[in-house]
DNA sequence: CGGCATCCTCTTTGATACTG
DNA sequence: CAGTATCAAAGAGGATGCCG
C-alpha cells in the first residue's frame, strides 16, 4: 500500500495494516497460532494464492509476522505473529465488535469457518452463573465442531468435539448464532432446522454482553 | 470494495470500512463534527477529490455518514457521522494506539494537521495532579494552535489559542510530540528548535499513559 | 468559491495455470 | 505443500472541466 503520507498515528497504522486481506491474515494467525501456508488458505476463503504470499512477505517486512522453519517431523514453513503482531488483537476485537451488528442472515455464498467463532464467543459472552459447576456445549455448525465451556464467569472455546457435552447444538451458523445472541428463540431456531441434543438449559449459561 | 464473502464479524466490518481512506474520513468527521466538503479535503491531504466524493457516497449508503443541507447562512452541504458511525471511534482509538509506536521522526513529506492531536492527547495522557488547579498549555506546531488543558485528572483539547496559557510550546510536530511523550528531554527538544514560553513545569502535568 | 463529474494513466487485485 | 508466473479486471491517483 502506498503511504498516506500523514504524520498521524492512525494513518501510520493503516500504512501497515490497511491493505486488503492484511487484518484477516492477522485474525487467522491470532486464532490458530503458528500456521502453515495451506492452513491459512483454508481459513481465508476467497484469497488468491499470490495475494497471500505477497501479504505474508509485506507483513514480515513490517515486523508483524515471523516465518520459521518448522522442526523436522513437519519440515515446512510456519507463520506466526510477532509480539507486535499480537498487539493487533485488541484492534480485531474493536472492529469485530462493531461488525457483530452486521451478522444477521448469512448472505448467499458467504463462507464460514467454525474457528472464526472463538473471539466472538470468548469476548462477547459471559458465564451467567459463575458459581455453578462448568457446562460444556458442543456446536456443530461449520467445517468442524467447536467446544464452548462456561466456567467460573468466563467462556472458553477450543476446536474439536467434547467428551461428555451437556448439550450439542447442530444447525446452520446464522441460526446457531441467532440463538446464542437471543435474537431467535429456541422454537424459531428449531423451525429453521436447528437441533439441540442433551440439556437445552445449559445454553442459558452463555450470556450475551453489550 | 468487493465483499470478502465471509460470514465473520471482522470481515463484515472490513466490507464496510476496509476501503482505502474510509477510516481516515471517519477520523476527520469524528474530530470536527459536521464538516463541509472542503474542510474534509483540508484534513485529508493527499486524497483525490473524486475519491472523497465516492467514499462519502459509499459511507452514506453504509449508514455511517449523513449528508445534511446546512441552514441558510451557510447554504452548503454538511457531512457528519451517524450514530453507527460514531461507534467506530473506539476502533480508531484501538488502531491509533497501536500506531503511536510508529510516530518517531516525521518522514520527509509527511503532512501534519494540528487537530489530529486531539484523540491522542485526550486518550493517551492523563492529568498528573488531579487535585491541583487546572493548567492550560498552548501548542503551536501545525496549521493552527491548539489548547491543551489538564484539569481534574483528565486532559482536554480544543483548537485555537488560549487566553492566558501557563505555557506556550512552539516547534516541529515530531519534536513537540517527542517532548510530551518524554522520548526527548527539554534540553534535546530545544536543541531541535523547540521553544517554551511561560512555565515549563506546567508540561509535567501531562502524564503519558501506556 | 464549494462540490463534485470526467477522462486518463497507473497500480493493485483476482483468477488461473504452472513449478520446485 | 508452498508458492511463482501470467494476464485481465477493478480501483486509486491526478488533472481538469463544469455548474450553481
Amino acid at each position: 500500500m502506498r503511504s498516506y503520507g500523514q504524520y498521524c498515528a492512525l494513518a501510520k497504522a493503516l500504512d501497515l495494516v490497511g491493505d486488503r486481506w492484511t487484518l484477516l491474515i492477522v485474525r487467522e494467525l491470532g486464532l490458530r497460532g503458528p500456521s502453515r501456508y495451506t492452513d491459512l488458505q483454508h481459513g481465508l476463503p476467497g484469497i488468491a494464492t499470490n495475494m497471500l504470499a505477497d501479504r505474508l512477505r509485506e507483513m514480515e517486512d513490517a515486523g508483524i509476522v515471523r516465518r520459521d522453519a518448522a522442526p523436522p517431523p513437519v519440515a515446512t514453513a510456519l507463520f506466526q505473529l510477532t509480539e507486535r503482531g499480537q498487539e493487533l488483537v485488541p484492534v480485531l476485537f474493536a472492529l469485530g465488535r462493531w461488525g457483530t451488528a452486521l451478522m444477521g442472515e448469512r448472505a448467499e455464498g458467504d463462507e464460514f469457518r467454525t474457528h472464526w467463532l472463538k473471539y466472538p464467543l470468548e469476548q462477547l459472552f459471559a458465564d451467567a452463573a459463575p458459581s455453578e459447576p462448568p457446562v460444556t456445549i458442543e456446536l456443530r455448525t461449520g467445517d468442524q465442531p467447536i467446544v464452548v465451556e462456561a466456567t467460573g464467569g468466563a467462556v472458553r472455546t477450543h476446536p474439536g468435539g467434547a467428551d461428555k457435552p451437556d448439550a450439542v447444538v447442530t444447525g446452520e451458523p446464522d441460526v446457531v448464532i441467532g440463538l446464542l445472541k437471543r435474537r431467535l428463540d429456541l422454537r424459531e431456531a428449531k423451525r429453521r432446522g436447528l437441533r439441540v441434543d442433551g440439556d437445552a438449559k445449559a445454553l442459558r449459561r452463555l450470556q450475551p454482553l453489550g
